[in-house]
DNA sequence: AGCACA
């Protein structure tokens, strides 16, 4: 007995900054699986449309006019490969070469986002999150952003010394949109013992909103994107 | 500040 053992060194007084969200545009698309669908090959789909535009019609292939037959194929000890049935469309006679104009320049697409250019990554279906307690339920985050408009997929990463979570939309405006919405959000499972909502409204808010991505100079205008197409006000708190 | 899966 002689003294009493004081603990009390940082145990539970700052907790609360590990609940509050940090979310991010990431840099790499999530991978996405398109369902069971009878599709050839699905390897394909990760070169699915950007939001920038797609050029992949410059990928064609023009015909030559001439197909030299393949040379016939001799085994080494005289055995001779069964010839492929050799049917050639142009055989024997030229082919004018069809007139290939070069692909027309693309028009901005519709889905077009004035993203504010966050650091330097190009724009992304895909959010980051940061800042995630060890806690973290996964559910209660799951939960937190399946609800948000365009919601596609999670994924959620446990690593030594913090966890991140990858969270896939429809587009990049919706991503951009659920950026905006949850940015400084608070999950409760994230460390903080007490606390109380999801979403984008509260006192904390205020210096969030000054600031929504990182970085800005005059924080004079309203945001650039005026949530144009209805995007519900995220969550009500209790 | 911390960014992976195919």
């Amino acid at each position: 007995m002689g003294f009493c053992a004081q603990i009390g060194y940082g145990m539970i007084f700052d907790s609360e900054s590990k609940a509050v969200l940090h979310t991010e545009m990431a840099k790499k698309n999530l991978f996405v699986k398109r369902g069971i669908v009878g599709d050839t090959s699905p390897y394909d789909q990760s070169k699915r449309l950007r939001t920038g535009g797609d050029y992949s019609q410059a990928g064609y292939s023009s015909p030559s006019p001439f197909h030299p037959p393949p040379p016939p194929v001799w085994g080494p000890h005289g055995y001779m490969a069964p010839p492929p049935p050799t049917y050639d469309p142009y055989g024997g006679y030229p082919v004018p070469p069809v007139q290939m104009h070069p692909p027309p320049p693309v028009p901005a697409p519709s889905s077009y986002v004035p993203v504010l250019n966050t650091k330097d990554n190009p724009p992304c279906n895909t959010l980051f999150i940061g800042n995630l307690g060890e806690t973290i339920n996964e559910e209660e985050l799951r939960g937190l952003f399946s609800s948000q408009p365009g919601f596609k997929q999670m994924k959620i990463l446990r690593q030594e010394r913090h966890t991140v979570c990858f969270i896939e939309f429809e587009d990049v405006n919706s991503a951009t949109n659920v950026h905006h919405a949850l940015q400084g959000a608070v999950i409760p499972s994230s460390g903080s013992d007490g606390f109380l909502f999801c979403g984008l409204y509260d006192p904390m808010l205020s210096q969030i909103d000054q600031n929504p991505f990182g970085k800005r100079k005059d924080g004079n205008h309203p945001g650039a994107v005026p949530a144009a197409n209805g995007a519900p006000p995220a969550m009500t708190y209790q």
